[in-house]
DNA sequence: TCGAGCGAGCTTGCATACTAGTACGCAGTG
DNA sequence: CACTGCGTACTAGTATGCAAGCTCGCTCGA
C-alpha cells in the first residue's frame, strides 16, 4: 500500500477523449446551443457505449455547457448572461489572486517561459494564439504555487471559451491581447502585485464585452432571460 | 421544447444520496484517510449497484477526497498540506471577491437574514453551529449576485471540512468564530468592502491553522510530503 | 533458506440489458 | 372544429455482465 495514489486528471482514457471531443464541438457551436443530445446517438456516433458518454456529460454539466434533465434529455445550454458573468467572476477572482502571489514568488525560470510565450504570440495567427493564450495564463497561475487556480479557471472557462470562439475576431484584436499580456507580465516582472492584478483584471474584462455583438448576430444562441 | 431546462444540482436521486453519505463518512473520518474503497463493497453496503457509486466517487474525486487509480482501487485521500492550502486559496479568493460585491449590493432583506443567523449562532452548540456557519457564508456569497461563488467554495471545502471536523474544538472556539462573523457582517452592513474583505480573510485563515495540531494527533492521516 | 515466476483474486473501465418516466401524436368524443 | 385521453417512442437512471490489468501469495527450484 505504499503506492503513489496519483490519479491522472486527464489521461487518454475513452471518457477523456469523449469529453474533449464534445467540449470542442460545443464551444465551437458545432453543436449549437439549445440542441438536444441523446446519449444513445452520441454513443453510436463516437463508437463507444453510453457509460463513458454519461461520464463526459457529467463533467460538461459541471461547466454548465450541458443541462441534464432526468427522463427527458440532455441539452446544450444556451448562452446565459448570468452564467457568463459567473464564469467571469470566478476567473477574475481566482486568477487575480494567483497573479498577486505570482508577482511575489516568481522566479527567473518562469519569467523566461512567459517571455518566450509572448514572443511566440507576436508572430502567431488566430488559431495558434488560442493555445499560447491558454498557456500564458496557465504558467501565470502555476507561478502562484497553486495549480488548482488554473484547473478551476479552465473549468469555469467553458462559458467564456464559447463566447470567444463564436465572436468574430475584430481587426487589431490580437495586437490588443498581446499588448495586455505584456502589461501583466511587466508588472509581475517588477514584483508589482497591485499593478499585475490591475492589468489582469482589465485584460479579463475583454471577453464578457463581446457578448452584445454576439447576441446581435446569434440571438437564437441566447437564453431569453426574464427579469425576475 | 419550451421547457425550463433546470437540472437540479442536488436532488434526491440515488447518486446524490450516495454522494452525501460518502462525503459525510469521509469528512468525519468514519472512512479514515488512506483507506481502500471498493465499488463493489460500497454498492453492497449501500444497497445499490455500482453505477451510482461510481458517479458519486467521480464527484468526490473532484474535491480530492478520493483518488481513483485505474485497475487498482479507489482510496480515501490522506490529508495533504498542499491540497489544504489549495482549497484555502480558492475559498479565500472566491469568498473575498464575493464579499466585496456583497458589501456594495447588499439589501435590507439579506442583512436581516445574516443578523438572524448570527443571533442563532450565539446560542448554538457545536453540532448546530456547523450548519449555521455554512448558511452564513452561503448567504454572504449569494449576496454578491454570483451564486456560483458558494457552489465552488463549498466544493473546495471538502478538504477544509475534514480538517475542521477532525480537530477537537478548543475552548472558546465558538465564541471566537461568532465574533469574527460579527466583524464581517458589521463591515458589510456599513458598506465597507475593504474592511469586509480584511475581516473575512482573517476569519478564513483559521482552519488551515488547525493543521499542525491535527497532524500531531493523527500523523497517520497525513500524506508524507517529500520536499521535491 | 532464499528468490524467481506464475496464477488466483482482486480492482476499475466499458458494454449491455432493463426500469421508470416524459413528450407528443392520434384517435375518439362533445 | 376543439379538446380530452391513451398509446407509442423516445429519454435518463440503474443494474449487471464482461474485459483488461495490477497486487500479492503460493509454488517450485537452487
Amino acid at each position: 500500500m505504499s503506492l503513489q495514489l496519483i490519479d491522472r486528471g486527464s489521461g487518454q482514457g475513452t471518457r477523456d477523449r469523449v469529453y474533449l471531443t464534445l467540449r470542442e464541438a460545443i464551444t465551437t457551436a458545432q453543436l449549437v446551443p439549445g440542441r438536444r443530445l441523446s446519449e444513445n446517438e452520441l454513443a453510436g456516433r463516437l463508437g463507444v457505449s453510453r457509460t463513458p458518454i454519461r461520464e463526459a456529460l457529467a463533467l460538461l454539466r459541471e461547466e454548465r455547457l450541458v443541462a441534464i434533465v432526468p427522463q427527458l434529455g440532455t441539452f446544450v445550454t444556451r448562452v446565459s448572461t448570468s452564467a457568463v458573468a459567473d464564469a467571469a467572476f470566478v476567473r477574475e477572482a481566482l486568477e487575480c489572486s494567483a497573479v498577486r502571489l505570482a508577482a511575489e514568488h516568481v522566479d527567473a525560470r518562469t519569467l523566461q517561459e512567459l517571455h518566450a510565450n509572448l514572443a511566440a504570440q507576436e508572430s502567431a495567427d488566430v488559431a495558434a494564439f488560442d493555445a499560447l493564450d491558454d498557456d500564458f495564463h496557465r504558467v501565470l497561475c502555476d507561478a502562484s504555487g497553486h495549480t488548482i487556480a488554473w484547473t478551476l479557471t479552465h473549468r469555469a472557462n467553458g462559458q467564456l471559451d464559447r463566447i470567444r470562439r463564436l465572436s468574430l475576431p475584430e481587426p487589431g484584436y490580437l495586437r490588443e491581447m498581446v499588448a495586455e499580456h505584456h502589461d501583466v507580465m511587466a508588472a509581475v516582472a517588477r514584483r508589482d502585485a497591485d499593478g499585475a492584478e490591475r492589468a489582469l483584471r482589465h485584460h479579463l474584462r475583454m471577453v464578457p464585452s463581446l457578448l452584445p455583438a454576439l447576441r446581435e448576430r446569434h440571438p437564437d444562441y441566447f437564453e431569453e432571460e426574464e427579469g425576475a
